[in-house]
DNA sequence: GAGATTGTAA
DNA sequence: AGGCGTACAATCTC
């Protein structure tokens, strides 16, 4: 069968590296590809003798190399398919030639290159030492790419932030960068690293008596950063002066002590070497135990620290309110402020009595990560990416039980509000008044001193009217000192109104948790000023390996078209194309079989669809319950339980309710029909659902992530985009262009031609009446309201034709009143698409827009 | 408990 | 560069 014959040809190419079968197109670098994808992957090395490397052609193929064949007649689109693909591979290496660089004789046992130009670092990924040198270049760069052979990473300035700020020297990064490297280390890549990390690390941002200070233990330093007018201004000089001689010089004081500290649930370092032994695909013997000391310690996971120039820190107090922007400015200056809390010699804000159970005992990884962020004895504020399903409440959990201070948590639903107590709850001693919940229905608040709230990120956000008690509670979270913040889902906080938490709730050290540190929008750099670098972030083929998480085949399935939904597909404008390639009736078909083939196998199956319309039409073809954002509580809960404990509901249909806040630890297998948008959060999210499987652990165990895809619609664009994160993180995306035995099936849906044109004229019924509104009414200015104009029929709209000003025909009540008695739903769209057209409330978003953005920006001059 | 409002994602 | 349109969640009010 095609689809057991696509994993073995994987599986005998990891295995041989044998490389599939494809038309030599690009002439100049064949011979190169060839001699070294012949040669045994561990001698090989990345700099070929020979002339003119084409590189990037070399890790284009690569990459693709990982991407199994299924041949079956469909070259060409195949072919178009990987071209579209390719392109998505970094373009490092383009048009550059780099084999002047000098190689140096023991070239082949060293497992990096680093580019001059860029600061892109490639990784051998079979080399004998590739865990170790990973650790290392995980500390110091962005991973950019990590499939299975070969790794591509970048140094950039927050890279180097990162690593200066877990404990990373200067001229430590050089010397084990330069051990690592086939070639010496580039002098531009030397200077890079020197220019980048002298000035870093150098200044903090400590909070004192409910305050915040710039402090340092250069006085010049902060004498330069006041040169610059923002951080002048927000500055603010108190007429107290306790310590200092005058109000204008810098406040001093003993820098704090450093010491042993040990992280509760860690079990010493042997654990470590024993997990590190199953070894990949390609991978060689393991490093020798010299190998891994030098890392580690060079990690600082040893704990070295910075030394500190002087006892005596200087420091000036600013604008709470302006520490967002003082943050940003600082970053820009290259004077990145780092946030540490020596919270063992926080005498003023009270101790909290919790740690772990004795029994609780976390994974290497888990320490790892950790070990990055309490490196120096005191808790640095950070993000710390872990796939889902690796454990990032324990993660969070210990770190609250190290520092031992209040705590506040935040997420995103009120479920995981839920969720985050119990694991509190689970893992720790905490006691249940030490812990509160503070939602819309539950305004608790811990007895004692100290303690743990668990919130949401809409609750402490919330600018508009609120009730009385949440008033209370607030003023309750913005008085006191809170020693750590936990982020959870941390991606989110970039986002306009959510990241206003971050300032209005003092806390000496925040810690960011998230799968996927990306977002389609560029606001996911602002994390690193307002939360701190990236401590950790684990590789998912990793943790795979090693029995974490489960193993994941991967597989797009393309459906052709019918020629009826083609043609309708053509004629239709973007949205109701969406509608005809979810509805498509191979896909149906595609996806009949799969729920068939697996749940034969015994898994339990998710089937995703962001269309409700699809959603519910498939799940009702097939007979199979669904949940979506309409599905009441009580239903949602009925349909849970029969999908985990009974073992007639295998399969279930889920809308985006399922990519966050529903924990399904029972689903093997995952299946997508509609992939609307190229989210590649969402992509990752979803697949993390079938991450934590319990069988992982079982022989040969793999969970199935499958996205139907319509061919040669839009849907083919947004899948390659969707899927880049996880490619990125080493996922093989197979493509199966034919299922065997699909025909064979006895009640296969939609087979007949009579069917599939019933099932089309019901696709566009639902459309005339779900979306025609809509379209009608937000014609062009001037144009009679509900006229269909040309543009309705064009294959796309001009842009900016629509939704000038006020065009008061749309607003004529008449319109409102004849669709009241007709369309509930639709009369409401209709009253939010017209509204803004007229002035009146054109000039309440306006205003709403400044206020928000004052709000933002509050207290800027 | 429905509805309104606000916000997020992509 | 930002809007497009949809689905969803959370909160407060009545």
């Amino acid at each position: 069968m095609a689809l057991k014959r696509a994993a073995e040809d994987s599986m005998a190419f990891s295995a041989s590296s044998k490389r599939p079968r494809r038309g030599g197109d690009k002439d100049d670098y064949i011979d190169v590809e060839d001699e070294y994808m012949n040669d045994s992957a561990a001698d090989a090395a990345l700099v070929p003798r020979g002339a003119t490397i084409n590189f990037s052609a070399l890790t284009r193929k690569l990459a693709e190399a990982q991407r199994s064949v299924n041949v079956c007649g469909e070259e060409s689109s195949l072919d178009a398919h990987r071209r579209q693909q390719d392109s998505l591979v970094s373009h490092i290496f383009m048009d550059q030639d780099f084999s002047w660089l000098h190689l140096k004789s023991d070239h082949a046992s060293r497992p990096l290159w680093i580019s001059p130009e860029d600061g892109h670092i490639i990784l051998e990924a079979f080399s004998p030492i590739a865990e170790q040198a990973q650790d290392f270049l995980v500390a110091i760069s962005e991973p950019v790419s990590r499939p299975a052979f070969v790794h591509e990473y970048k140094l950039t300035s927050y890279s180097l932030y990162a690593a200066v700020s877990v404990g990373l020297q200067t001229e430590d990064i050089i010397e084990v960068l330069n051990r690592l490297s086939k070639v010496p280390v580039p002098e531009s890549i030397i200077n890079f690293i020197r220019e980048r990390t002298l000035s870093y690390g150098k200044v903090k941002l400590v909070l004192k008596h409910n305050k915040y200070f710039v402090e340092s233990s250069h006085p010049d330093t902060l004498q330069l950063l006041l040169k610059d007018k923002l951080i002048r201004e927000a500055r603010v000089v108190s007429q107290q002066t306790d310590n200092s001689i005058r109000a204008a010089t810098f406040t001093i004081s003993k820098a704090p002590m450093k010491g042993g500290l040990v992280i509760p649930g860690t079990k010493e370092a042997e654990k470590k070497k024993d997990e590190s032994a199953p070894s990949r695909a390609l991978g060689a013997p393991g490093a020798t135990s010299a190998d891994s000391d030098l890392f580690t310690s060079i990690a600082g996971v040893d704990g070295d620290d910075i030394e500190e120039d002087d006892d005596n820190v200087h420091a000036f107090e600013i604008d709470d309110a302006k520490i967002d922007d003082v943050k940003k400015r600082c970053n820009e200056l290259e004077y990145p402020m780092l946030e540490e809390y020596d919270f063992r010699n926080d005498t003023i804000n009270a101790n909290l009595d919790i740690d772990l159970k004795p029994a609780t005992v976390i994974r290497p990884y888990q320490e790892t990560s950790l070990s990055k962020m309490f490196g120096n004895g005191r808790a640095r504020s950070g993000i710390i990416v872990l796939p889902c399903g690796a454990g990032k409440t324990l993660v969070g959990i210990t770190a609250a039980c190290t520092i031992k201070k209040s705590c506040l948590v935040l997420c995103t639903s009120s479920v995981s509000v839920m969720q985050w107590k119990q694991q509190f709850m689970l893992w720790s001693n905490v006691t249940d008044r030490q812990i509160a919940v503070f939602t819309a229905d539950q305004k608790e608040r811990f007895a004692g001193e100290s303690g743990i709230v668990v919130s949401t990120y809409s609750m402490v956000a919330n600018t508009h009217n609120r009730s009385h008690e949440s008033k209370k509670m607030m003023e309750f979270l913005t008085s006191r000192e809170w020693g750590f913040i936990l982020l959870d889902e941390v991606h989110v906080v970039p986002a306009a109104m959510f990241r206003r938490v971050v300032t209005t709730i003092k806390a000496h050290s925040k810690l960011g948790l998230t799968a996927t540190l990306v977002r389609e929008d560029d606001k996911i750099a602002d994390l690193n000023y307002m939360i701190g670098p990236k401590l950790y972030e684990a590789n998912w083929m990793d943790l795979a390996a090693k029995g974490h998480i489960a193993n994941v085949q991967c597989a797009e399935v393309w459906c052709p078209m019918t020629p009826e939904f083609y043609r309708e597909y053509l004629r239709e404008q973007s949205r109701k194309q969406m509608l005809l390639y979810c509805m498509n009736p191979k896909k149906f078909q595609a996806c009949q079989f799969l729920i068939k083939f697996h749940e034969a196998r015994g898994d339990k199956i998710i089937v995703f669809s962001d269309n409700v319309f699809a959603l519910e039409a498939y799940a009702k073809k097939l007979g199979k319950p669904y949940i979506h954002g309409g599905t009441g509580q009580v239903e949602r809960m009925r349909v849970l339980q029969w999908f985990q404990h009974d073992s007639n509901v295998n399969t279930i249909f889920l809308s985006k309710v399922g990519d966050t806040s529903i924990d399904l630890p029972e689903a093997t297998c995952l299946i997508q029909i509609s992939s609307h948008f190229g989210s590649r959060r969402q992509e990752a999210q979803r697949l993390g659902r079938i991450l934590r499987a319990k069988r992982r652990n079982d022989e040969g165990f793999n969970a199935f992530f499958y996205s139907l895809v319509s061919k040669d619609t839009q849907e083919m664009f947004y899948s390659t985009k969707r899927q880049q994160f996880l490619i990125d993180q080493g996922y093989a995306f197979k493509v199966i262009t034919h299922l065997d035995g699909l025909e064979d099936l006895e009640d296969l849906v939609y087979r007949t031609r009579d069917e599939q044109i019933e099932l089309i004229s019901s696709v566009l019924l639902a459309n005339e009446s779900e979306a025609d509104l809509g379209t009608d009414i937000r014609a062009s200015e001037g144009d009679l309201a509900g006229t269909i104009t040309s543009k309705d029929f064009g294959v796309r709209k001009f842009p900016g034709a629509q939704r000038t000003t006020g065009s008061l025909t749309a607003l004529s009540g008449a319109q409102h009143m004849s669709y009241v008695e007709q369309n509930k739903s639709a009369n409401k769209r209709l009253a939010r698409d017209a509204a803004p057209r007229h002035k009146l409330f054109s000039k309440r978003d306006k205003d709403k827009a400044t206020a928000r953005k004052e709000a933002r920006t509050s207290g800027r001059p």
